[in-house]
DNA sequence: ACCGCTGTTTGATCTGTGTCAATGCGTCAG
DNA sequence: CTGACGCATTGACACAGATCAAACAGCGGT
């Protein structure tokens, strides 16, 4: 055993019954679509839940493979690394959505998961969700399409990487997490970007200076006014215009 | 039923039952680490062969989600397609690789599956492998091994997109179909380009004026030979000093 | 309240890649 | 054999974004 024990919350029965059935992020999360008996039976495959501080990694590239994680409450960055020292940020992860499929090919992770505030996860032994996944049809193919969601998240990414233009990069990033943000029941409009500016730049391919332009010229547009990490959306019309509209 | 029924070519018995069985990409492919009876399981499972020709779509983004593809024979490229016209291809599949799994999450393709060359692929009916994946685990945990290869896959792509130069890009790709066709039994230092220049241009974010240039650059180093379509590899190790040697 | 650190903004200049344009090569049809 | 078409190469120039540099804001610690 290779895992720092640390950190690891162990739960009481009753609350690790509770889990799943009870978090509000089950219409987001793996739970979704389960009877309330199967939501059950996930949450007995649910070991543990752990604490992660801000800055600190859930888990490394290189590391062994055994679980993955749902968030339960938090904000994530996975990044990669190249052997010169350049290195990349590959998403950024909040509630209900699930971290560490990297791992899965090769039994080892492949890029590193970082707690961008403090945080919490599930966590999932891959091999019991496997073991489960076989007796419950439901669990199986959302699975299935959790794992199939993220190859289509990576073509997002990988068409912004290649055809986009920095303002519209950033436009697509901002409306891609006020989506999110209203999908967990927060405002659209209105968020604190947990990232700098450094991290949204390697996110996008950009370096920290153009995002940092980008956003003023949005606010001098009134497209959006910016604080610090704190957004506003004023104009959201426009930003979605900002993307397709590029052809006229 | 939206699935046109043309060129699927129905296998008699014996043919089928050998499908998997006899086929010489069985360890690359979804048959990997299963036992004889086991392959004869999912023989039975994959049900039919269909010929593309060059050119030709094995699906398109939109269309309705049945099956995921294992490529038998031939060469594919996968695109997306914006809005306002702007595409970009997202991968480059040759045989023993499997197609479609971009499908899955929203019962619909996310993008499209085009034939650069005379190809053949395996009908594998999503629903059945899901079936088959419940009662062998070997399938089940080879096939979460696929999906996550891909995942990770990407993330090697939006690296190449966020952080490398255009040379270092060309680099990379040549390297990468350097070692595919290798664990295919093919030469490693020489082969022969199923895509244009325009392609591998979409699918490295840059214009086909820089490939172009990038080919001739590193003929003129003396890295490789290239006419045209036709790629020799005369300094491997060259190549990968490329991608690495960036920092001093 | 002040220091020091980290992250952000803004400006000036440089450069890699895109854009536009012309020419060349190969293949297929007639 | 010849023309036409698709694809590739090469050159000249433009520009988006990188790089370098300086000043500034916010925040935690003492």
């Amino acid at each position: 055993m290779h895992k720092p024990e640390k950190h690891i919350i162990p739960l009481t029965l009753t609350s690790l019954k509770a889990a799943c059935s009870l978090c509000n992020l089950r219409e987001l999360c793996l739970p979704f679509g389960l009877s309330e008996h199967e939501v059950d039976l996930l949450d007995n495959a649910v070991g543990a839940q752990r604490r992660i501080k801000r800055q600190q990694h859930l888990y490394r590239a290189g590391e062994n493979f055994e679980s993955i994680y749902a968030i339960r409450s938090g904000f994530f960055k996975t990044d990669v690394l190249l052997e010169d020292g350049r290195n990349q940020v590959t998403g950024f992860q909040m509630a209900g959505e699930i971290l560490g499929m990297d791992g899965i090919s090769g039994e080892a992770h492949t890029c590193n998961a970082v707690a961008l505030e403090d945080s919490e996860v599930c966590i999932i032994p891959f091999s019991q969700l496997e073991t489960l996944s076989r007796e419950i049809k439901t669990l199986q193919h959302h699975f299935h399409k959790v794992m199939s969601r993220e190859i289509v998240r990576d073509h997002g990414v990988m068409m912004l990487l290649g055809t986009m233009r920095a303002e519209e990069r950033l436009a697509a990033f901002l409306l891609n997490l006020s989506q999110r943000f209203t999908a967990r029941g927060y405002s659209p409009a209105e968020f604190h970007l947990r990232m700098t500016r450094d991290e949204i730049g390697s996110y996008l391919g950009l370096k920290l200076e153009t995002v940092s332009r980008a956003f003023s010229h949005f606010q001098e547009d009134g497209l959006i006014s910016v604080q610090q990490k704190h957004i506003v959306i004023l104009d959201h019309a426009g930003l979605k215009d900002l993307l397709n509209h590029q052809l006229g």
